[in-house]
DNA sequence: CTGATGACGGCGC
DNA sequence: TGCGCCGCCATCA
């Protein structure tokens, strides 16, 4: 690697953990932030995607931390972002998402009685 | 430098 | 269950 080599902005950690998301799965701006090692920063995530002008970047399956959809309904956002999920199988519901957050669901997984 | 704003989160009532 | 207030932090006026 190059001996200049940086570390990487908060910001594009912040991509990259967006970017990690996997089909189908959605994820609250909190938890994206403290996967990027920045807990407490949602509102930087909120910026960072307003900001963003990435084409790959799933923000769609980036939702407030009660699975709702963070922008006001009826907007423009608010349908993209629920005919994106749709299009991923994800259910929504007067823009609810009908599924539980991807850190709830590993957590879930790991305290499961089994 | 101070104050206001925002695709947020959590707690209290 | 719903609503409101406060806390956090980076950016903007």
């Amino acid at each position: 690697m190059l001996p200049t080599a940086s570390p990487p902005t908060s910001e594009q950690r912040i991509l990259a953990a967006v970017r990690a998301l996997p089909y189908g799965q959605v994820a609250g701006y909190g938890a994206i932030a403290r996967r990027a090692g920045l807990p407490g920063r949602a509102r930087m995530v909120a910026r960072i995607l307003g900001h963003n002008n990435d084409p790959d970047l799933p923000w769609h399956r980036v939702l407030r931390s009660d699975g709702r959809i963070a922008f006001p309904a009826g907007s423009s956002g608010w349908e993209e972002q629920i005919r994106r999920l749709h299009a991923e199988g994800v259910q929504v519901n007067n823009g609810k998402v009908c599924m539980p957050l991807a850190e709830d669901t590993l957590d879930a997984a790991f305290w499961a009685p089994r």
